[in-house]
DNA sequence: GTATCTGCAAAACATTTGCAATTCT
DNA sequence: AGAATTGCAAATGTTTTGCAGATAC
């Protein structure tokens, strides 16, 4: 894990992020958790906090994110987009039994075939059954 | 590219699914295009030649060839699923400037972090810029 | 006081489901 | 005829959009 974050109003104002009530908390929810969660997850548990939170609120806040490059999209199941607010290079691994996703470490493997080709997003994905659940 | 395949329907029967006039074409549109298309651009070509097609006869055909292996999906974007007959390990690269898929040749990298764990799917992604937009 | 941000409601899309009609053997 | 397949229409679920009210500087 890349971050060691002790203040996140801080660190999404070095982000050029205006660092309001929702913003905050959202982000908070992503360093705390790491749990690569949908939007409904987040909602749903910072709902409990913040009654008057809505989901368009976490839409645009992940959107402004992921534009700002503090968070990462992970698209490893097509009926729900994850967020990660780990950006450094690695990979995921999602256990089809408990649905959970796990980091892995993973050296940048050589690519052929790309000559001439400008490449900046990396993502390498895994399926199959973790540990626990075999 | 792992497949050389002349007779479709024989393919098909190889891997359990009778060969359905519209799954035959639909499987031959993948193998001919090897665009990574989504539903939409097979349906819209096809519906061409074939007038009466559904879009729900895309989607239940290319499930069970999901289901049969003989065709994977892929999730590089978060609003459109994609699919594809090369079922053999390789990437795929998107230029977010023509949208287009490239294929490419990745050496499997070693992973770490995973003892323990059953793999049974490798997704590797990339997105940027293509040689022909930069 | 002006910009920005939030949040409701509606709209837009992609995908799935239920079921009746069609096709195949 | 019986089983599988197709395709329409409706439902579902997620994400986006438009806009009005709230908040921040």
């Amino acid at each position: 894990m890349k971050f060691k974050i002790d203040n996140v109003s801080n660190y999404l104002k070095t982000n050029d992020i205006k660092p309001s009530y929702q913003r905050v908390k959202i982000f908070e929810y992503l360093i705390k958790h790491r749990n690569h969660p949908t939007v409904d997850m987040i909602y749903k548990e910072l709902a409990l906090e913040i009654p008057t939170l809505s989901k368009t609120t976490v839409y645009n806040t992940l959107k402004l994110f992921v534009e700002k490059n503090i968070v990462i999209v992970i698209n490893i199941e097509d009926n729900e987009t994850r967020y990660d607010a780990d950006t450094s290079f690695h990979g995921h691994f999602k256990c089809r039994h408990c649905n959970e996703i796990y980091d892995f470490k993973v050296e940048m493997p050589f690519i052929k075939d790309l000559d001439g080709f400008e490449v900046n997003e990396y993502h390498f994905y895994l399926k199959g059954i973790c540990k626990g659940c075999k």
